[in-house]
Order: C-alpha cells, then structure tokens, then sequence
DNA sequence: TGTTAAATAATAATGGTTATTATTTGATAT
DNA sequence: ATATCAAATAATAACCATTATTATTTAACA
C-alpha cells in the first residue's frame, strides 16, 4: 500500500501538478481498502474539497492508473471500482450488495502469450461472484 | 457450445417465446467464437431481422444470461460482451484492438467461502490484459 | 380461431464517463 | 518575491451503453 508521499513522489517525478484537490484523494486512497467508485470518492473528497468537480476526480484516476499507482476493477459491469492496493490479490463481487471483498491468494494462473496470439502480458484479474453472508440471511 | 434447438427447448421449458427476431439471435449464437457486445449482435441481426429494435437485443440476452445459456464477461470497462460457450475457459483482452482471445485453461482458482464474507459462490471469471500480437508489430 | 399474456418496436430516460472551454493556479525561471 | 505559462480546475455539455416505458403486435394455447 502507498502512503502519501508516494504518491507526491510520483507525481513531482513525472511533472505532474499537486494540487490541494489531488492531496485530498490522495489522502482517501492511502489504506482504503472500499475499492470505492469515481462516485464514492467523489462524495467524500467534497467533505474536504467542497468545490472540485467530478472531472478532476476523474482526471486524477486517471493519472494514477496511467502512473500504476492504482489499479482498476473490471468486476461490476455498472461502474468501475479502484484499488489502491497493487500487492497480488484478487476480488470477490456480491451480487447483491454490490459489495466487493479481497481475496488474498495468489493463485497459479500463468499463461504462456507465446502458444496464443498474445504478443504482452501485462496484468490479470481474478473475478469471484456469488452472495455475501450478509446478503443470504 | 449450446445448438439452436438447445435455445429453443430452453425457452420452451421455461413458457419464454419463442420469436423470429429470437431465433436469429440464437442462430448468431451458435459456435460464436468472437465475443460480440450487443450492439455486435444487433449491427449483425439486423441483415436477417431488418426491423428489429435493440431492446429486444437486450432482452433476448438478458433472458439467456438468466438461464444459463450465456456468460456475460466483465473484462471490457467499455461494454459488455457475450460468450454463449459455457466450457471452462477465461480471456485475453488488447488494450489496442479490444479484441478478445480465449484462454482454454482450467486454472485451479477454488476459494473457501466458509473463511471470508461470502456464503456462495456462483462463478468466477479470470481475465488477462495485454496487447495481441497484431498490435504490437 | 379467439384469447391473452408476453414480446416487439419505437423512443425516452438514465447514469457513468468523457469532452469542452473559460478561468485559475502550481511550478519554474527571473 | 514576481512574472510567466503550461497544466489543472470548475462548470457543464456531450456521449454512449444500457434500461425503462408504452402502445401495438403476436406466439402459444385453449
């Protein structure tokens, strides 16, 4: 997991400006282990940063996946989620809650890009769905 | 990989008609290998159903997906693709070229829902991103 | 063949994301 | 410290995949 200053650091390394609204996602992404949308971050960087719009949110994810600083969810086909977390490990979707839990395994699934038409490998996504037991009681 | 008439007695055992603009999705369906997104399906559907509206694309899909006759992927942020061959296998997907390569391996992924926050598990989806080999000459 | 619930076509609405643009500002050089 | 300027911001429009709505049509069955 990133602190702050990592964050800082990669961004001054690639000239990329810190501003007081990228400060304060910065700081909701250190830890955060909600694997929140660009919504959920949004509504919580308002209580710091009252006036950022909903562009520069966006504008800052992307500049952190871009950087490798966060990694996209491709789980929830209604809305991407981001996690901060970048160690290996995978997720599992509620599909009634919507909530998504981590699954700290690193399973085996090497492939070899030579055998297929894949010319680079660059990353891979374990998707788990079913019920939380919240969601089954 | 499902026939027509394995969609046809699906339909029929569950009282779901049966429809001309439905048999023409199936028939695009059958041994097809190339992930379409709905809007896929549709631009194709139209040369054999011409007046064929997109919600009933939708529906169509909706109702395989809950019977079981089709996987929707989320492997895609920009859409959602279809895969009628059920078989274990996972995907490939290029960032250039938005194709999607079947990956026929059966990795050993199981989980122990018993140990985490989950009380079933329904399915799994294991992704792996990249560039093909087209669009890295 | 008539009946009826379900499906269709047409289209509006929704919601997440991206694009646009005038204004503001962080970082650097002076 | 200040000026400079490219980059970032806020506001908002546009985009696009998907879902919802509804009047009309039709598949399936009696």
């Amino acid at each position: 997991m990133f602190l702050l200053e990592d964050y800082i650091k990669a961004f001054r390394a690639n000239s990329i400006k810190i501003t007081p609204q990228r400060l304060a996602i910065f700081n909701l992404l250190v830890g955060n282990t909600s694997h929140p949308s660009a919504d959920d971050l949004y509504k919580e960087v308002l209580k710091i940063q009252p006036s950022i719009s909903f562009a520069t949110v966006y504008n800052t994810l992307d500049k952190l996946v871009e950087l490798g600083l966060l990694q996209k969810l491709d789980i929830d086909d209604e809305k991407k989620h981001y996690d901060p977390d970048l160690s290996i490990h995978h997720h599992f979707l509620c599909k009634a809650c919507k909530q998504i839990i981590d699954i700290f395994e690193n399973f085996n699934v090497n492939i070899q890009p030579a055998s297929l038409n894949i010319s680079s490998l660059e990353s891979y996504q374990v998707n788990f769905y079913g019920k939380c037991e919240n969601c089954s009681a």
